[in-house]
DNA sequence: AAGACGAAAGTGGTTGA
DNA sequence: TCAACAACTTTCGTCTT
């Protein structure tokens, strides 16, 4: 059979079987408001409702094994997130070494000409395995980071600025004598305050094996010497995931936003836990809207208790002149 | 009976000497 | 390195809906 055609014959069933994969997942309509305008983003691993704006799913993030390339040019593509098999395979297969003794298979000493090819080849043979440990390191580093960012259940863009980070700890030789799991955590975590999709440190050292106090370190050493410039979280950025986990609607975010925005005037939120705050003003938003929600529940989907709901909202009253029936 | 309230003691992390 | 400190938690008894 022609290579060619055969070549093409394999890109239709490897279109038909994504086809296929793809459409099973489909979702033909928001289920907040029905609309049937939904944005599809494979690249983010996102489908959004065009209507409310709604994330549909972040769980799509998986469906298939990204590591596989069908051709040389998604190969180069794909390479990137650091493959599992190809790179648990010693040297990529490369385990041949090159003898030092310049004697042929027949044991003749080889001629001159040769004897500087061979020579060039061992400095390259050399080269690559160095170059494939730094890899190994990395494609070990990338698994844990995919690991953890599918448990915290972040969107594509973090992990790439996660990868990003970690590929320039890795330049500046700052893992030396810190283990890659405190490492890869603390580069989640730095990715996740740089995209303003906060999660708390709490929530990544539930999903890490290491403890919260060497993810901590490893943290500020990174940001440090790599120079990251990272500005306090702002309570404001809790809303959406908080607001959602309560089921509350989009009226009820807004009103948390122009609260928060006034107690930040009102300077209320320095030196205050951001996700108190929050739950606070989310807390306060609810029953001015008239979906009011237990401190129990605020306090829980906050990782704060409700002693601290209580004390911040109060404060927030006070401060702000809100007058609302409790 | 569940939720809200507030006092009091305890805990972990930051700051400044 | 240590003590002081503010924020936050835990616990528990009481009040309100």
């Amino acid at each position: 059979m022609d290579f060619t055609y055969t070549k093409s014959y394999i890109k239709v069933l490897v279109a038909l079987y994504i086809m296929e994969k793809t459409e099973t997942k489909k979702v033909h309509a928001c289920p907040e408001c029905g609309s049937h305008k939904l944005i599809r983003d494979y690249s983010r691993a996102e489908v959004t409702c065009d209507e409310c704006g709604l994330v549909i799913s972040e769980d799509i993030i998986d469906t298939g094994p990204e590591w596989r390339a069908f051709d040389h040019e998604q190969g180069e593509k794909r390479g990137r997130v650091g493959a599992p098999m190809t790179y648990t395979i010693h040297d990529k297969g490369l385990s041949t070494m090159i003898d030092w003794k310049n004697k042929d298979i027949h044991g003749r000493d080889i001629s001159a000409g040769r004897r500087a090819q061979i020579y060039r080849m061992r400095k390259w043979h050399k080269r690559i395995k160095v170059a494939d440990a730094k890899d190994r390191n990395l494609a070990f580093a990338l698994t844990e980071l995919d690991r953890l960012s599918s448990h915290l259940h972040l969107p594509r863009n973090i992990r790439e600025g996660a990868a990003m980070v970690y590929r320039k700890a890795v330049d500046k030789r700052l893992i030396r004598g810190r283990s890659i799991e405190s490492v890869t955590s603390a580069c989640i975590y730095i990715a996740c305050r740089e995209y303003k999709v906060p999660r708390t440190l709490d929530e990544i050292v539930e999903h890490s094996r290491v403890d919260k106090k060497e993810i901590g370190r490893s943290y500020r050493f990174i940001t440090r010497e790599l120079e990251i410039k990272l500005y306090p979280t702002s309570p404001v950025d809790y809303i959406p995931r908080f607001a959602t986990e309560l089921g509350l609607s989009g009226k009820v975010q807004r009103k948390a936003q122009d609260i928060l925005e006034g107690a930040i005037k009102v300077g209320l939120t320095s030196g205050r836990g951001p996700t108190g705050v929050c739950a606070a003003a989310i807390y306060l938003a609810a029953i001015m809207e008239g979906e009011r929600r237990t401190q129990k529940a605020v306090s829980e989907v906050a990782k704060v208790t409700e002693v601290t709901v209580r004390n911040r909202y109060k404060e927030i009253i006070e401060k702000l002149g809100i007058d609302v029936k409790i």
